[in-house]
DNA sequence: TAGATTGTTAATCGATTAACAATC
DNA sequence: TAGATTGTTAATCGATTAACAATC
């Protein structure tokens, strides 16, 4: 039965089912059941269950799941088969990692140019992607209409530059800057704070420090 | 009254506590009341409070928090004033940006050395970290103990580099390979999968596809 | 058919919010 | 003192787990 509303807790565990199951596809495996699949994550075939009952029915009783289908299935949830367009803000270090490391057009991203203010970056490309000046952004947005844009700008320009990207259309910010952004709601903002990460860190660390092993 | 058992919800929610603290902090700001600022953060006070309660009581009646002491109080439960020691594994262009543009010292770790294998990079230096060849780790770590590793390798060295790192004693891995690791459970691994962030923005945009902004 | 496994409903557990006495 | 605000207890809400009839 399809729910309405789909809890943030049931959309963050998607992306890690799809993860899963592209692993066990690209192996050859061809089905699976709640039950070796929650045990091989760690979760319960329970939650398994009720999270995809949230979408629809994926499966078969006394068989289980078809990982090609349900991989198919999680992947349109997610918006993979949909192609958009996406830009990233800021060619410095973090960008430049983003550009050439990570795989855009896995999760249904299209991604052909980055904009920087260094005179020294533009009309370089790094992996395909044209550098461009920042002062053409509002044209390419223009003519382009990107869905989403990265930000990997210094902390200082974050939110003067996330505004600017709304004004021009973007739906989601993808935000590495570690500024909290005021944008308006209907855009979607999806923080990567990595001094946050790295602090839950520290304090697991802190708390469970093992006298024997407490080394500076 | 003190827990003895934190919930992960709790611990994820302190460094963006501490990290308003420390905004209002450098700001001036010298009282605030859990009511003013679960306002300023889009959290209720209740929260706040019950939050905080789990650690201590660190407020007043009729007064509220005083900003200084509260920041110090919670740095110190994030364990950011018991400097240990970190060292990155992979200076590629991910690991490169961390030593570039993330300020360790401010979670409370000492960062001297990276690990790459690149010939290029080794006897290198990046903003002040000397870049060591892996064959080092061995004896690095045995002089030095580090208590956390950073994770920028590639996916296919990440489950052997890790388990190599947890041998040697390291109590915890920062994980930016968007593998999931297989490591004894006294050891903690904080992830940063990039693929499932983008992911979840991928799916709320999707979503809430709004049709007059439906582009490419 | 018999065994396996689903989707869903019910029960449990935990986290968030509300309320309020205590008190600065 | 009166007003404000805490820490904590109680109430609510939501998420996870367990159970099971339906059925492949």
């Amino acid at each position: 039965m399809k729910k309405q509303h789909i809890s943030d807790a049931v959309v963050r565990r998607l992306p890690r089912y799809y993860r899963y199951l592209d692993e066990l596809h690209s192996r050859g495996v061809v089905r699976i059941s709640s039950s070796v699949l929650g045990k091989r994550m760690g979760v319960t075939a329970s939650q398994i269950r009720q999270d995809l009952s949230c979408f629809g029915e994926f499966g078969q009783q006394g068989y289980g799941y078809n990982i090609m289908e349900l991989r198919a299935e999680i992947g349109h949830i997610l918006g993979v088969d949909e192609p958009r367009r996406l830009i990233i803000i800021g060619a410095g270090h973090l960008g430049h990692a983003l550009l050439q490391n990570f795989d855009f057009a896995q999760g249904g991203f299209r991604l052909d140019t980055a904009f920087d203010v260094s005179e020294a970056l533009i009309g370089t490309e790094i992996n395909g992607v044209e550098i461009h000046s920042m002062d053409e952004l509002e044209d390419y947005c223009a003519r382009n209409h990107p869905a989403v844009a990265v930000l990997t700008v210094p902390k200082a320009a974050a939110q003067d530059t996330a505004a600017r990207l709304v004004a021009l259309g973007v739906r989601g910010l993808w935000n590495f800057t570690n500024v909290e952004l005021a944008v308006d709601e209907s855009v979607f903002v999806e923080n990567v704070h990595f001094a946050d990460s790295l602090l839950t860190l520290s304090y697991r660390i802190s708390k469970n420090a093992n006298p024997e092993k407490r080394w500076p």
